[in-house]
DNA sequence: CTGGGGACGGGGCCC
DNA sequence: TGGGCCCCGTCCCCA
């Protein structure tokens, strides 16, 4: 009895012991993160304080630059382009861009640098999607109360867009404006340069200058030019090609080239693919950008955007920092084919189409991207997004790379590096990677990749089923869904459709 | 469970 | 005979 005794007293200091060690650990562990954290927070909230006091100074140094420049002019009627530009968006704002976000929108009078105009920047929405114009034009008084220029999420106003292309090109520095994405589906709007302050005085070496800098409204060698890229909800962006082309359809202008071989109704096409493409507002031409604006026109003038909204906004940032490739490119990075192909290939001139990347958007599925300084390498990051995640359903479905096949295969694909037992293949291929969609419906205005798929589409049009269930009565347009359904007599289901 | 699109492999035909 | 081209069947996936 005593022996159980002593052994109870043991086991408890024993366990008393351990529970106060793992009560220390677990202390520690908790002590080190909060130490971690309150030194990130702090080193935040330095960056936010040397922000908005860059911001401050900037304020200040426009304000002076416009009431010289007022002074100066002293012409009534005749203002800088920039109040032009924000004229116009007070018209939008009183149609559709007020409400909503208030908290957002300091005192208008504190950014005042003539008294007939203020301009108040959300200085504290650093990583806020939301960026708040508060305009006070010069005629605010005939204009009623003072005009608020907000843009919220999901707030679309293809109109408030294109005034904002058409505007930007005189836009001033501290003429910010907002994005916002386009629904998915909808793909046809977008995008106004949002010149998110912190972004606009981020430190250019910054890696997180690359996240923001297509928010950045500043000069001509680092602004993004007309579009910007809205986040999406959820801080996403949807990748975006922005197409101001104009294309010809194939069904029955000049242009069609009629294969001959596929289905009448079948127009071969170079066209780009009018649901798939993104309404570019306006002409966003920008000569100083460039490689992927080319590229995205030569090759990927269609089809890069998919039908489940994947818009890939390629921004061109300025630098020369070394291409680098993303270090997960098991297929495509580490072939050369893919670099050459982007880089003589594909990247020739087509001053029409602007790209712009929304760096962050992929920076949290590709650290790598961060790294991106150049506008090649920003596009192939995001280029290498696209592919990636095409290649990993064409992996999923097809098995994807040359190994594993007891076939020879000698062509490869220059995206994935998959092999191909013969050239057409290869190139019917790539079309899931460039998005290239030659045939298109005359009924509707579906693309497709292949001939066959397009003869198997217009069976939608058509109504013919022409595979039929010989145990009941249904008619399938597609042999493997008749293939499917009959599993449900022969195989998993135990029931059967009685005879016709 | 069906409808329908994407993608791939295989086979036939032609040069 | 081999390559290019076309068609078809099939699988997978998503709505």
């Amino acid at each position: 009895m005593a022996n159980c005794m002593v052994f109870h007293t043991q086991i408890t200091s024993i366990m008393e012991v351990l529970a106060n060690a793992a009560v220390a650990e677990i202390c520690k562990l908790v002590d080190d993160d909060y130490a971690v954290f309150r030194l990130e927070m702090s080193q935040s909230q330095k960056e936010n304080t040397a922000l908005r006091r860059k911001l401050q100074l900037l304020e200040l140094k426009v304000s002076r630059e416009r009431a010289e420049r007022t002074m100066r002019e002293r012409v009534p009627g005749s203002r800088p382009s920039s109040v032009k530009i924000l004229d116009r968006y007070r018209g939008m704002a009183r149609g559709h861009l007020t409400g909503g976000h208030s908290s957002f929108v300091k005192p208008a009078g504190r950014n005042r640098w003539r008294d007939d105009q203020s301009i108040t920047v959300d200085e504290g929405s650093g990583t806020s999607t939301k960026d708040v114009i508060v305009i006070e034009p010069a005629d605010a008084e005939t204009a009623g109360p003072r005009v608020k220029l907000e843009k919220a999420e999901g707030q679309e106003d293809p109109r408030h867009s294109r005034n904002i292309q058409t505007g930007a090109v005189g836009v001033s520095p501290i003429a910010t404006e907002d994005s916002t994405p386009a629904p998915p589906r909808t793909q046809r709007s977008i995008t106004e340069v949002s010149g998110m302050p912190n972004a606009v005085f981020k430190s250019e070496t910054d890696k997180e200058t690359l996240t923001h800098r297509l928010l950045h409204t500043g000069s001509d060698s680092e602004r993004l030019g007309p579009l910007g890229c809205p986040p999406a909800p959820g801080s996403e962006y949807f990748p975006v090609f922005h197409q101001s082309q104009v294309h010809s359809r194939g069904d029955g202008d000049g242009d069609t080239l009629d294969t001959g071989g596929d289905d009448p109704s079948c127009s071969y096409t170079t066209e780009m693919d009018p649901g798939n493409m993104l309404l570019s507002l306006e002409t966003q031409t920008d000569l100083s950008r460039g490689d992927w604006n080319r590229y995205s026109s030569s090759v990927y003038s269609e089809g890069c955007l998919d039908k489940k909204g994947e818009v890939i906004v390629v921004d061109e940032v300025d630098g020369d920092v070394p291409l680098t490739w993303n270090a997960d490119q098991t297929h495509l990075g580490g072939h050369s084919q893919g670099r050459d192909f982007l880089d003589k290939e594909s990247l020739e001139t087509n001053p029409n189409v602007a790209t712009h990347s929304p760096l962050h958007a992929f920076r949290d599925r590709n650290p790598v991207s961060t790294s991106m300084g150049s506008s090649n390498s920003h596009s192939r990051v995001l280029f290498n997004q696209l592919l990636n995640s095409k290649d990993q359903r064409a992996q999923a479905q097809g098995g994807g790379g040359t190994s594993g096949n007891s076939k020879e295969k000698p062509f490869l694909c220059m995206f994935c590096n998959k092999g191909f037992s013969c050239l057409q293949k290869v190139e019917i291929h790539q079309r899931v990677h460039t998005g290239v969609k030659p045939f298109s419906c005359t009924q509707c205005h579906m693309r497709f990749a292949q001939a066959g798929n397009l003869k198997i589409h217009q069976r939608v049009h058509t109504g013919v089923k022409p595979f039929s269930c010989t145990q009941c009565h249904m008619h399938f347009s597609h042999s493997s869904s008749l293939k499917r359904h009959q599993r449900i007599h022969t195989g998993v289901k135990s029931f059967s459709c009685p005879p016709v």
